[in-house]
DNA sequence: CGAAAGAGCACTAGATTTGTGCGGATTCCA
DNA sequence: TGGAATCCGCACAAATCTAGTGCTCTTTCG
């Protein structure tokens, strides 16, 4: 029902702690890296799954990890420079917004062959695009800033 | 995966249909119902499912149904009044903000527990806030106008 | 009364999500 | 050099949600 899964909201625990070691760290300096295991003390989320969620991050690009003892994650980029678009995608895969992605799917791959029996042209698939547009738009900093106004992390964007 | 479900695409798709049949009907008269039937010959979607979006809809408030032979749904007020957050709430069930939902099913009901324990205040729970915010500021009338871009959906809300 | 159309109930199959176990690879530290 | 911490990769079970279908009942028009 318009969720994002458990493994998304995990991620984005991480991602949080995270942005905050990073705004500790002294300036200049790049923050510590933080062991799964530290986050997954810290939070009563299974470890395992905070794991996957991590790695999923690093492989999009998103975290930086260091393996091995006294090894663990990191901001690959500053805070304000990691969109909440990357992270869902990176979290639960492609956007899923190919062509008419709504009555589409009925009419088999290579394109929507109905097209003409579609007279909505999917509202769906235009309301998609427009969420995945807003979630471009907001940024790991704002979530993380804990004074922003929820009704107002959209709008505010010039 | 941030997904709406079928059961919504149905649902506005019968919408989009019957906002359009509203559009068309002569000044000052009220629109001729629709049947169920009538919607899912026209478009390749489950007359059943279809049913169940649209009795969801009724239920909500969002459409009004007459019974009995002839009968059929109608949109309950104009399409400028009803809101997609409105909808996907009938739809989908109620937006499950209540209070802490991140990680406070962790804590049992009752109230996060954990409060103190969780620096992070939920962002997914101050995002879902956001998006609730947005959803309640898009009129099904900017849905079924095929004119709007997508990226303008939600930001042309003066 | 019969046909049309909206409700209600129960059920199955399929997909997705969530969670867990185990072992391997890599790196630091003593 | 060995041990420990940590990130990785694969496979599997359980729970939940979604999608779809069948049948019956009630209501209303003709």
């Amino acid at each position: 029902m318009l969720r994002l899964t458990k493994r998304t909201e995990y991620g984005l625990i991480a991602l949080v702690h995270l942005a905050d070691q990073a705004a500790a760290a002294p300036e200049g300096a790049e923050a510590d890296v933080v062991s799964a295991r530290a986050i997954g003390d810290q939070f009563p989320v299974p470890r395992r799954l905070l794991a996957e969620a991590l790695k999923a991050l690093q492989q999009g690009g998103i975290l930086d990890s260091t393996r091995g003892a006294q090894g663990g994650y990191r901001l690959a980029r500053p805070a304000s420079e990691i969109s909440l678009g990357e992270i869902v995608a990176a979290l639960e895969g492609a956007p899923t917004l190919t062509s008419c992605d709504g009555l589409g799917a009925a009419a088999g791959p290579g394109g929507c062959e109905v097209e003409p029996v579609c007279p909505i042209r999917s509202p769906l698939a235009r309301l998609r695009k427009g969420i995945w547009t807003l979630f471009e738009g907001v940024s790991l900093q704002s979530l993380a800033d804990r004074s922003v106004d929820p009704a107002a992390l959209f709008t505010a964007t010039p």
